[in-house]
DNA sequence: GCCGTTTTCGGCCCGACTGTTTTCAGTCG
């Protein structure tokens, strides 16, 4: 899909007019139209060929134009006119906290600076000094961006932003007298990965928290410390905010710093026609305060109803909650089981009666042990033989437990040409299929999606496992035509997984909502090899309601004999 | 560059913090 290179080349553009100090509306633009671009569910290509281009909000003339010669020629003109005198390299430095577009165009103009190195060289060197408004602490500042940004230029997992965040919750409180505290930003929506931890309380003494936060244990820099505001950076580079508010304007400020940015810009345009005004700490009519204290006032008063803040990215949510048409999401206690888990039988850490004994303890109905197969020699992988002692030692435990069911399963691998790893004879006595690929990677994109297209019309086979195969921050998803998966699994009945492991939330939102749109069935699976990370069904559910799953989308969401009788299906369909 | 139940021109979301500028520019969220 074109959709990312073309909203890729929209940001760079943005950046370099912002180097070049042209029209911040003209910018913003092209920023909205890269965004857009980015979480579009259809192919841009499509809608070009059926002249649709410009009916996208926030697509004009202009980008149409450069949309249709990147996918005719492959280029921009106006983008590489733009970038003859600007490197990406230079580009990058605008990624540095504290130094924006003014100062970094003013070195490249001054300095004829290019890149990191440099810039170093200048404020090694003294010249950085010899700018006007540059000033000791602003050179500090500086040196301390530079610093931060070597350090994290990564963003961090959800999973690593939770457990920070609550870590730092917890501590706080502990020291000091907190009446409410929340996490807000991309942690709050449940991105996939996060760039800081915003924070946000209410308290008697608030300037005695920031204290208190600006001198916890996990503090290692101190970027700001005001009466309302506090910054710190720990050891491994994560910065966190905490900020304290008023308790009756604490829900605008949770609504305000929840974000996502193009939602609150569209929530005050809103509010602007209605002639009322939007900010931190309320909603106004005049100068009158009219709502503020919960974030349900914000919603209410613009005659929507409340978003829950997964949605809020500016896809659509803000129609639907003016229609009042808005999805009633997936919850955790939907969850009846888990559909991916390993056990000792392969590569991971628990027999079968433990991992069942910790799955009643979690409420769960059942829980699927999906091993890997024999082909998989370094994970371990079941012959035949194995998997048949597995499948009896099941049925045994099964009669012993109350409570909970095991449902035995495999995580087969899809060989290079499409084939399963086990014989239908096999697959056919277990509950529960799940095919996966774990090598060759690297094949063609034909190849790779008629691989999976052709493991998917196996009547065995129930759930393709992480079907992009992406690593967050390690790996990029391997060369597939996802829609043509997404729409095979729809004519086959096949489901699609969200992978819950931390650094796989496989499928993503975009694509999860691609496959509500096709009629897919989702399984969420935590991949867990110990009974420790059966927790990330959380963060699989996460990514369910960022993708505007409900309960009725996702197949674990069903009792055992519902979901048996689903498996059951596939097999009556295929033949 | 986008957009229109005020507008095809003239707007475009809102505020805090910081540093160094004695009145505001730059950066950030």
């Amino acid at each position: 899909m074109k959709n990312r290179e073309i909203a890729s080349i929209f940001e760079k553009m943005a950046d370099i007019l912002e180097l070049k100090d042209d029209n911040p509306f003209k910018i913003n633009a092209y920023i909205k139209a890269a965004r857009i671009l980015n979480d579009l569910p259809t192919d841009i290509e499509e809608i070009a060929q059926s002249c649709e281009l410009q009916k996208i909000p926030g697509i004009g003339k202009g980008t149409a134009e450069k949309i249709i010669e990147y996918l005719e020629t492959g280029r921009i003109t106006k983008f590489e006119q733009l970038r003859q005198d600007i490197s990406n390299e230079l580009i990058a430095l605008l990624g540095i906290p504290s130094l924006g577009p003014k100062t970094v165009a003013l070195l490249h103009k001054e300095f004829k600076i290019n890149n990191l190195e440099d810039l170093k060289q200048v404020v090694a060197d003294g010249r950085i000094t010899h700018l006007p408004g540059m000033g000791e602490k602003k050179i500090e500042n500086i040196m301390r961006g530079i610093e931060l940004y070597t350090l994290s230029k990564e963003r961090m997992l959800l999973s690593e932003a939770l457990n920070t965040a609550r870590e730092t919750i917890k501590q706080l409180k502990k020291s000091i007298d907190i009446t409410t505290i929340e996490a807000a930003g991309s942690l709050r929506r449940g991105k996939e990965t996060i760039g800081d931890i915003d924070i946000l309380a209410t308290g008697k003494k608030g300037k005695e928290i920031i204290d208190a936060f600006v001198h916890l244990p996990l503090a290692n820099d101190i970027l700001a410390h005001g009466n309302t505001k506090g910054s710190i950076v720990t050891a491994a580079g994560t910065q966190l905010d905490l900020r304290v508010v008023d308790k009756d304007s604490f829900g605008a400020a949770l609504q305000y710093f929840t974000g996502s940015k193009s939602h609150n810009i569209r929530l005050r345009e809103i509010a602007k026609r209605e002639h009322l005004k939007i900010n931190e700490y309320g909603i106004f009519s005049a100068k009158k305060k009219i709502g503020g204290k919960r974030e349900k006032d914000i919603y209410t008063t613009l005659h929507m109803d409340w978003i829950p803040p997964e949605l809020r990215e500016d896809r659509g949510e803000i129609e639907a909650a003016l229609n009042h048409t808005l999805p009633s999401l997936l919850n955790d206690s939907d969850i009846k089981g888990d559909l991916h888990v390993h056990s000792t039988y392969s590569d991971g850490a628990h027999s079968l009666e433990e991992i069942a004994l910790k799955a009643k303890e979690m409420g769960y109905q059942y829980i699927a042990i999906t091993d890997h197969s024999q082909s998989l020699k370094i994970a371990r992988g079941l012959s035949e033989a194995q998997l048949r002692e597995k499948i009896a030692e099941g049925k045994r435990i099964n009669k012993k437990l109350f409570g909970i069911k095991i449902l035995i399963g495999t995580e087969v691998d899809i060989k290079s040409d499409g084939a399963l790893d086990y014989s239908d004879t096999l697959l056919k006595q277990l509950d529960l299929v799940i095919g996966a690929i774990h090598s060759g990677f690297k094949q063609k994109r034909e190849q790779l999606t008629k691989r999976i297209v052709t493991a998917m019309k196996n009547p065995y086979l129930h759930i393709i496992a992480h079907p992009t195969g992406r690593l967050l921050g390690e790996r990029e998803p391997y060369d597939l035509d996802i829609n043509q998966v997404i729409e095979m699994a729809g004519k086959t009945g096949t489901a699609l997984e969200i992978n819950a492991y931390t650094e796989r939330l496989d499928l993503d939102d975009i694509n999860c909502m691609k496959a509500k749109q096709k009629g897919v069935k989702i399984a969420i699976g935590t991949d867990a090899h110990h009974v420790d990370q059966l927790w990330m069904m959380e963060l699989g559910v996460t990514v369910a309601r960022r993708g505007w799953l409900e309960a009725r989308d996702v197949l674990n969401t069903l009792p055992a004999e519902e979901l048996i009788k689903w498996t059951k299906s596939k097999r009556v369909r295929m033949h």
